[in-house]
DNA sequence: TAGCGATATGTTCATCTGTACATATCGATT
DNA sequence: AATCGATATGTACAGATGAACATATCGCTA
């Protein structure tokens, strides 16, 4: 038998009323909107449909106080997104709080004793 | 329209080899499975399946070092299920694990300014 | 006004998940 | 040996999820 590999990734998951809204893949999602300047670009560059990713930040925008994302139709190049500040600003502070998370989950690995 | 009450709820996962090993989900069954002492018990205060619940014991017990639990069948009580130490040691490590990030969550609350 | 490229949305199908139900198994006690 | 209660496991079904595919829509530019 070969000997399994023993990787630890913590992910942080933010529910809202119950039901998840913000995670690992969303943060990226709205970064790499913000570097393409396009959902469809994002998606693609994620392995994910573009379907899939429309519907996250529709429901991003739908919940959220003010939109993660403004899109825009039609024009020379089709269109595009742009991420609003309250979207950068909800990415840097999960990033940041991610980044904390991480440093205590690096400091207390007793977890992997017990793994 | 009414108000709608924005709870934050933080959740942490342990992925391992790139799967979801250990939740808040699972943290709660093996607590209660050492209150009660039963699988069956733990499960149903949980609202959860019994199948459900043993295919999740069961599970960590495959992936992880040493098993969290040891069932036993038959008997005058039909049975029984004891959390070992490695399951005991486990839970604490994560129970503590979640109450550092809680309070960094506490600490930093900049999140809900954009949600 | 025709073309382009991205947004917006619907439909279908395979897959995963969990629930519900059924059944088998075990071992101390009676 | 019959009972009991919990573990152990199988099967079938419903709901959720995501992938794949197909369209429709928009507005600038040529």
């Amino acid at each position: 038998m070969t000997k399994a590999k023993k990787e630890i990734r913590v992910r942080v998951w933010v529910d809202l009323d119950g039901e998840r809204f913000f995670g690992p893949g969303r943060a990226e999602l709205l970064q790499l909107i913000q570097d393409t300047g396009s959902i469809s670009k994002a998606a693609k560059s994620m392995g994910m449909s573009y379907k899939k990713a429309w519907a996250m930040v529709d429901e991003m925008n739908e919940k959220a106080k003010k939109p993660y994302v403004i899109a825009q139709k039609g024009g020379q190049k089709g269109g595009g997104t742009e991420v609003t500040e309250a979207g950068k600003k909800m990415v840097d502070a999960y990033t940041r709080m991610m980044g904390r998370i991480q440093a205590i989950v690096e400091k207390d690995k007793s977890l992997l004793d017990y793994i």
